[in-house]
DNA sequence: TCAATAAATGTTATATTGTAACATATCACA
DNA sequence: TGTGATATGTTACAATATAACATTTATTGA
């Protein structure tokens, strides 16, 4: 079994414990995510899978499968850059930590990790002095992968 | 003199000293985002300066002078919300410090902090340790203000 | 099993954000 | 004053996203 299925089993194990259901459309479109292995507005990713299969999914029927993706944390949307990248941790059950996006603004490359829980400690606390209270917190960062700037060298 | 007037004083000044100039369109422009106080996208920021002078300034005019505004430090874009807001420290001298942003998810109200410098050398860690290199760190969190959470209840 | 209901997907139209390409106006300075 | 640079205006359109309603597919209880 390969990598993308290995996940979307897990991806769906994890929604029927939930009481949702990874029908085949969602299957489709997580598999899209997956297969590309980087982030992609939800155009691209209606191109992406149209180019594999011939099929081609309409726009509102992703958005929608996209917003329930997100919901069962399978997919994150990149706020920054109006894209979406399939959740680096569905296999090793991801407990909803606090994630950092190092996107590169040359290759699109996204890595998502986790951040320490004292960073996240300190941020809030810089929230809650201000008057504000953390809702989701979800880090961005505007980056440039080794890959590329060894390339421009 | 009133506080906006007092802003775009410390702007004129602060491009002059650059060789750049703060034209009349431009000055109307981050007036607009002075008085509204709080993070507006391109289309609300006309209609909001066309409220007040009646005059109806260009789509394209708008977004350039955006850029132009945001070259000189004097406007930040949210990427998370595709709005604009005028910076918080026009006449304290705002010297490139990494800014977190607060946005209110409910009345969109924005609070600009400087984040402590550890922090940012932590983040920074972590994204070396990833392979990436940071180019503008700028962090957007979202939250809900005091004000909201008291309306709710 | 099959109707009733709920959930998911499809269709059409349109809203929102942003830019490309080219025309015109305004400014700065020789 | 005219000339080149800078700024603004105009038109058309691209890219992202959602509203409203129709249809299909799945689930469940009689």
């Amino acid at each position: 079994m390969n990598r993308v299925q290995k996940i979307i089993d897990h991806a769906e194990q994890h929604c029927t414990a939930h009481g949702s259901r990874l029908t085949s459309r969602r299957k489709q479109v997580l598999s899209g995510l997956l297969q590309s292995e980087k982030a992609m507005s939800a155009y691209e990713l209606i191109d992406f899978c149209k180019a594999r299969s011939g099929e081609s999914i309409p726009v509102m029927t992703v958005y929608r499968i996209l917003n329930f993706l997100q919901d069962e944390h399978l997919v994150h949307r990149l706020n920054s850059a109006n894209k979406y990248v399939a959740c680096a941790h569905i296999t090793s059950g991801h407990a909803h930590a606090v994630l950092q996006f190092l996107i590169c603004g040359q290759c699109q490359k996204v890595n998502e990790i986790r951040v320490n829980k004292s960073i996240i400690a300190e941020l809030r606390k810089n929230v809650e002095h201000a008057g504000f209270h953390l809702v989701s917190p979800q880090l961005e960062m505007n980056c440039i992968c080794d890959t590329c700037i060894a390339d421009a060298a």
